[in-house]
DNA sequence: GCATCATATGTAAGCGCTTGCATTTCAAAT
DNA sequence: ATTTGAAATGCAAGCGCTTACATATGATGC
């Protein structure tokens, strides 16, 4: 009689179906291995038993989860839902289960996350962006855990990263936006401290202006956090400047929506009285009004290719191949063409 | 000399530091029991290590993992995104760890992630709604692993869930349309087969229909999945109804923010030529234009409560207390007063 | 009828950790 | 000086599983 207050166990599936503990594994992992008869029993009280293996005893044998972590900064917009989602189902196709931990764009949380990840252990880890503390990359290597950076391309980082170039994308959104006629250009940013997308996208955008011969420290980007409500408030804030801005950049959609809100507030009409741009291309942008002039990124294709290529990496055993997809500037309503005198 | 090839376990750090692996169990665990020389003398080799302790093993020996498990139907759209966080938040401030798993609204995937975040020693699981195939919840009495049903709130039901009450929110606010002046009501409605949430709405709209003696079954439900897009066409549907319909109740925001985009091509004004109605109050709702009128779900405190109430479950190893939140019905734009002849 | 071999099953070690119990150490009390 | 007990540490079993190796069972060929 097994002790009933606790799950069942291999052993307790052994001994209702008379057989050792290693035949009923072979059940489980190798079935050929086992002639029918014995197979059909064990099966049996496999399922009246309601057993299910222990993961923990199952890894600790092998060293292997076939999980895959995922370590995002927040599941509050979605920037990187559609990604995930992607990247899920396309680990789901190779056999691989996904487990997300968000950190709220808090590197000690983020840090902690990994480690649990890795503890609980994870054959791999998908991280958002390539900012974070050295310490974490060699914690990984010591732990000789694959992982890959996406959401961010660099190809001078040493990590592998499937992802964008966030500075050329916003470069090429800004250079439109200057070939429109704009020349006073403000911008609302994430915070960039912790984030090379967000200190990428400011890149871009200076980028552009030099290429224009503007003053790029004119842009004077405002830092806040991802939300409607700040965007909406660092809105209001640049309108009051000197002069005033007629094209408002905006780090990602959400903040571009926030910066919409804000606008509405102030009783400007966009893009009549000013333009605003997002990053992104999440839903929220066609949604909005007038709908977001952003740049797409493509969060599934990236998802999907993230998933194959760290799959690839622990199964080969081999390093990480980066990889750069391509953004594209998508024209909507929020922009507006400035006639411009001279130059 | 260790082994290089792999991670540092405690025995390497006990050799180390010439203890035993007792000791330095303790030092991680219990450091009072050791002394502070030979705690320095640890902690210096389990930094100069890079030793992190290995869950499973942990697990194996002590049965708990201080993680809970939340298996949402999507990522995609914003509507767990916000009570998952708060959720996540009250989790960590009580010492545990969340994991997502998402099954993208498919019960088999569900039942996957249940299995695989129970065989991983999840101490507990958060589960959006009731509907489920029965034989999970004996696995889960099996596996004696707590859980709790959120998102949704039946009395009746044997489970313990922290939620609102889907269908008494959806009659609040389909009587408001009624006392409005709607009478040809129509609803999109997300696939209520596996979902009670939809079901419940549904049938909120019918008693409010029912309590105003208008025929519930005029209403007539078209079900698609939850995505903007969906919610267009069934949209579009709608309004080709005889007669056509002077709002249209939508099981949520996308579907709603989907209806208004419907309309826009259609060339229909909200709320002038027909009513939308969204059920979540997310952002969105706020975001879409006209701005939804819609039914406002504690997301937040649903996610705290859950988290407080499924720690007290682990820690006390007591059964759930259901809980239901209320809900009100938030007016923005998007419905109309229509002026009836009589009655 | 016996060696040979494929097939089916069992035995037991080991994965990395915790923890009850045993042992050692050492200071305080007698 | 001896006893006593608290404090610090070690020993070793056990958590549930996989798997190399050993063993048993028949069928096959000579």
């Amino acid at each position: 009689m097994r002790d009933l207050d606790s799950a069942p166990t291999l052993d307790d599936v052994a001994n209702a179906a008379q057989v050792s503990t290693a035949t009923v594994s072979r059940c489980i992992n190798t079935p050929d291995l086992v002639s029918k008869p014995t197979r059909d029993r064990v099966n049996a009280a496999i399922l009246s038993l309601g057993y299910t293996p222990n993961f923990a005893a199952r890894f600790m044998a092998v060293k292997r989860t076939f999980t895959i972590g995922a370590i995002i900064p927040t599941m509050e917009n979605a920037i990187f839902a559609r990604g995930l989602q992607a990247f899920q189902g396309a680990l789901q196709e190779r056999g691989f289960t996904m487990l997300v931990a968000s950190s709220a764009y808090n590197a000690k949380a983020e840090e902690e996350q990994i480690r649990t990840l890795v503890a609980r252990g994870a054959d791999g880890l998908l991280l958002i962006g390539h900012d974070r503390d050295p310490a974490i990359y060699d914690y990984l290597a010591r732990q000789q855990v694959p992982f890959l950076v996406a959401w961010s391309y660099d190809e001078t980082a040493a990590v592998p990263s499937i992802g964008f170039d966030n500075r050329a994308a916003m470069r090429a959104l800004c250079q439109q936006i200057i070939a429109m006629g704009h020349r006073d250009i403000a911008m609302i940013s994430g915070v960039s401290g912790q984030n090379d997308r967000a200190r990428m996208r400011i890149a871009g955008a200076r980028d552009a202006m030099v290429a224009y011969g503007l003053d790029p420290d004119s842009l004077a980007p405002i830092e806040v956090p991802y939300s409607i409500a700040d965007g909406a408030t660092a809105f209001a804030g640049l309108m009051a400047r000197q002069p005033r801005p007629s094209v408002v950049l905006c780090g990602n959609d959400v903040l571009a929506v926030g910066a919409l809100r804000g606008a509405r507030q102030l009783g400007l009409t966009v893009p009549a009285d000013v333009s605003i741009t997002g990053f992104d291309d999440i839903e929220l942008a066609q949604v909005a009004s007038p709908e977001l002039t952003t740049v797409h990124v493509p969060h599934r294709k990236m998802g999907e290719m993230a998933a194959e290529e760290l799959v690839a990496m622990i199964e080969e055993k081999r390093g990480g191949i980066a990889h750069c997809l391509a953004t594209s500037v998508v024209n909507r309503a929020s922009v507006a063409r400035i006639p411009t005198a001279s130059d």
